[in-house]
DNA sequence: ACTAATAACTTGCAAAATGCAAGTACCGGT
DNA sequence: ACCGGTACTTGCATTTTGCAAGTTATTAGT
């Protein structure tokens, strides 16, 4: 599958064409906070779905951000990790976060987005 | 208009409800490089739509991070302005160019994103 | 004052993305 | 061989997006 037309050069517009919508970002938070699985990846409390699940895992591979790794032979399930290009996306996730923090009221900073 | 619910408490998927789009930070981009019109918005390389730019006003406005100022007597348009909830993006904005110029092929910076 | 032009929208409809419920496939254990 | 759990896929309704074509208001020129 071809990866999708950028719509300009621009630096900003080109990343919104790999992560611009509600789910992306959520699932590399998750990432960063420890998850590796399908059924993780469920468990957070914004309820994806697993269609969405499945797709975004798929186009964020294309992208290269995120690598399957084999089924573990021991539990049968794929294991998901961030590429270094994946990874590399913490300081985006920090700033938000940051944002939302000072200017989204009730907002929590509930998982570590650690590592 | 009632604000969006939101997802859930946590600031990253709060604030992904604010701007989880592909539209509203390139819009927010703009105001940075200093277009202040509607007719300027539209003259962007990505080319948005006449109603998405319409609807993502009225709803930036609504979450507070757009205002909209009289229309000038000298030229009759209204302007459009960054809040200062709005103008406190910039270093998710910075961010996320950041990661773009150095993690995907072929963007460059071609407006400052200044203020 | 009349006309033309431009800016700022709105409307209608097709296409794509999202959301939900259900179903299938493939283990691993008993 | 059967069962339960995880990882998906499929079908379909709803929502969002995208494009083209109006509509309204103000300004610029004659």
């Amino acid at each position: 599958m071809p990866v999708k037309a950028r719509r300009s050069v621009c630096p900003i517009s080109s990343a919104l064409d790999v992560f611009g919508d509600k789910w992306s970002l959520l699932i590399i938070r998750d990432f960063f906070a420890g998850k590796t699985s399908y059924s993780e990846f469920l468990s957070s409390p914004e309820k994806i779905s697993t269609n969405i699940l499945s797709s975004r895992l798929r186009l964020l591979e294309e992208q290269g951000l995120v690598a399957v790794g084999e089924k573990s032979t021991r539990t049968g399930k794929p294991v998901y990790r961030l590429t270094e290009k994946g990874k590399r996306l913490h300081p985006v996730l920090d700033a938000i976060a940051a944002w939302a923090l000072e200017n989204i009221e009730g907002t929590e900073k509930l998982i570590a987005v650690g590592e």
